[in-house]
DNA sequence: GAAAATTATACCTTAACGGGTATAATCATA
DNA sequence: TATGATTATACCCGTTAAGGTATAATTTTC
């Protein structure tokens, strides 16, 4: 499974969304989405999960070596 | 899937380990071992990935609706 | 049951995340 | 190319996570 960054990323983008429209539907600042999206690893996981609810995800435990 | 929090305390507990050795072990705080464990929500990814490697996994997206 | 070990909760300090804003860079479209 | 839209990077500040320490609660072991 790819990072979360890419996963929310790829996914924005096949809804039509802008960084910034996300961002006001997710409820979380144009910031964190642009860090998130970048790879920023220290983000805070109550907001990563706040945007992965957005496509009816959660961050979950996963293999550490799948591609 | 699991939350994290629990999936670490299991996996710990499996390992034989007391949260203080698993802090150790991880590079972690013992006090946000416990965090974790206890499901707070806002802790930060980079730690999270760092425990989770103890068990070869990390944080990835997930369907919210996994038991 | 008692004692020891483990875990949970509370207080304090330091470092940094998140947010806002501004500016630069990149991409898309004509 | 030019123009606009979108994304990336940088700065400042308030809030808070992380870690340490101490104490209480819980669990385990005898």
């Amino acid at each position: 499974m790819k990072n979360i960054g890419t996963f929310i990323k790829e996914n924005r983008k096949a809804a039509g969304l802008t960084q910034e429209e996300f961002a006001v539907r997710a409820g979380l600042g144009l910031r964190f989405v642009r860090d998130l999206e970048q790879g920023k690893e220290t983000v805070r996981m109550d907001k990563v999960n706040q945007a992965l609810a957005m496509f009816g995800m959660k961050a979950v435990p996963g293999k550490a070596d799948d591609e």
